[in-house]
DNA sequence: CTGTTAGCGCGTTCAG
DNA sequence: CTGAACGCGCTAACAG
């Protein structure tokens, strides 16, 4: 295994010097820069993550959570896309990334999370899928004894940011698109899981649109399930002009009712995941770019790494209208 | 942060007496062993990972390798099950491990794939998604310098395991049950990709029963694609009693064109995923428990690393027919 | 059976 | 701007 050590002899400097040209200290002349440089290079080195972890303390190495513990196909691309783009995107920015998942830390006391966590030199958390409910969780990241990352949580002090779409306003938006098309007076609206940070805001963005518009709105909670919002609909759906859903999944259970029911209404979504290409109609939905949205989480983990203060980042979505496959009857 | 040295001062001992508790050393006294745990236990200490890895070099880093350059739901919803269950039981056995994608280590030689592997000083490789293809990826395998664990695979040597179900009587047995329903005289088999190495196998099993039972066997190459199924399937459904598929995407494919030339006949897939149940009617099924085959993979690496041999593990599935949620037309 | 000691590979003072 | 020396927390001989 090639060292620092051997780095030095080659390059003809001392080990300290190879360790600073490799974290960018300052007060390096551009000639030893180099000249360790070419001897990284020529020995084909490449630094040992454990021992720089060991060494340094403050090791860059970020755990990823995530809460896979329902199981819907669904979940799983989501979880699949943010897991892609984060890894690939701590590995472009050098963090070491393990990844852990809720269900692994049920039943744990928040300190023993803490020791564990400790004890594999994590420092820093990015934060898939946290709810009001996930208490310990939110306990840990109050605590600030590490540098977190939440998505679609809008937790944000000095070790901590926050990353999601405007909510708010991609509700408002994708609904809207449906108003130009269709003759629309009143909505049902499936709301998504009441401990969800999400579903307050996209609640927002439909209430204020349908104020705004003088429309009728029917509120009802889906809880994110497309069986719930499958019943609602059968319900509720007759008597409405659209059903708006705070879900893709929600609004293919929608769909199937108004199949059901051999009635049409427009229907609207939320996530634009590629499982809707093997169910459904046309439908407009948000869609989200998963990886994209990991990306910048990594990239605010990296900033808190190096000392900047937390905050909350806003990525860009879509209004799309879905072209779908044809579907088996 | 409490380190085996308080450890050591709180129980009376040394260091190393410490350590060997913890390592599970012969030669300790069932005394100084109560000692040291009860240290352990008052002090709330969790031996630092990094470290141990550090020192010992034999570090029980494992990274998981997986295959996710495709985007397909049905993928995802497969390699989520499989990292599940990998991760989850890792951390039971105490194996510290990372994931790695595939696409992760495109355009690298091979031997920069392995001094990036030693810089995070891994020392085994569980690999799901492996093809014929991948030849950086077979090399690394055959060269043994790390123990490895693969998943649908048939490489096995002393440091190399696989897992997977017996492809061949799997593809078999879904087919035979519905001969057992429908009368068949032949069948179109929609082969995977030519790749892949649980292709062949599942070839082996549906010509058996062909030769077996005296039927007629066309074999199409569909690589594992829903679209080239469907074109298959138009063009030689029509003059086949039923349709074999190698993956359940496929048998979408397959029902999807059945569908537009409005004839019927039995389909069968192989995976037995979740998706499904958004998309067709009922269907005879491989259903893999992945999770399962995740864990089994794990603990065979836990044992390669405590120095036994490669073997090849054979995991059960079960023959389902799946009942499918109402559709979408 | 237990303690002493020397590293693992790297980061970080602190002189020079 | 550079290098010697120490230590991170732990394991692995080697003594005793």
């Amino acid at each position: 295994m090639v060292s620092i050590k051997d780095v030095a002899k080659r390059a003809g400097v001392a080990t300290s010097t190879v360790s600073k040209v490799l974290n960018n200290y300052p007060n390096i002349s551009e000639n030893t820069k180099r000249k360790v440089n070419d001897a990284i290079k020529e020995l084909n080195f490449v630094p040992n993550a454990v021992a720089s972890a060991l060494s340094s303390k403050q090791s860059g190495r970020v755990a990823i959570l995530m809460n896979q513990s329902v199981q819907t196909t669904a979940i799983d691309e989501i979880y699949m896309q943010y897991l892609l783009g984060a890894i690939v995107k701590s590995k472009e920015l050098g963090l070491d990334v393990i990844t852990i998942f809720f269900s692994m830390l049920e039943d744990i006391s928040i300190d023993e999370i803490i020791v564990y966590l400790r004890s594999q030199n994590i420092t820093g958390l990015i934060v898939f899928g946290l709810s009001k409910s996930d208490t310990n969780l939110i306990e840990l990241v109050r605590r600030e004894e590490f540098k977190c990352v939440l998505i679609d949580a809008p937790l944000v002090n000095k070790n901590t940011s926050c990353v999601w779409i405007n909510q708010a306003k991609a509700q408002y938006d994708v609904v809207s698109e449906v108003l130009n098309k269709d003759e629309v007076k009143s909505i049902l609206y499936i709301s998504g899981k009441e401990n969800g940070f999400v579903t307050s805001r996209r609640l927002e963005g439909i209430e204020t649109l349908c104020r705004r518009m003088g429309l009728k709105l029917t509120i009802k909670q889906g809880d994110f399930s497309e069986k719930k919002a499958r019943e609602i609909t059968m319900k509720y759906g007759k008597n409405h002009d659209m059903i708006a859903c705070a879900s893709d999944l929600m609004a293919i259970g929608a769909m199937k009712a108004l199949t059901e029911m051999d009635i049409f209404r427009p229907v609207s979504g939320f996530d634009g995941i590629a499982l809707m290409g093997y169910v459904g109609k046309q439908m407009f939905t948000v869609k989200q770019d998963f990886r994209n949205i990991a990306d910048r989480a990594v990239e605010e983990m990296d900033k808190l790494l190096h000392g900047a203060e937390g905050s909350e980042v806003i990525t860009t979505h879509e209004i799309v209208r879905l072209q779908y496959l044809d579907i088996i009857c």
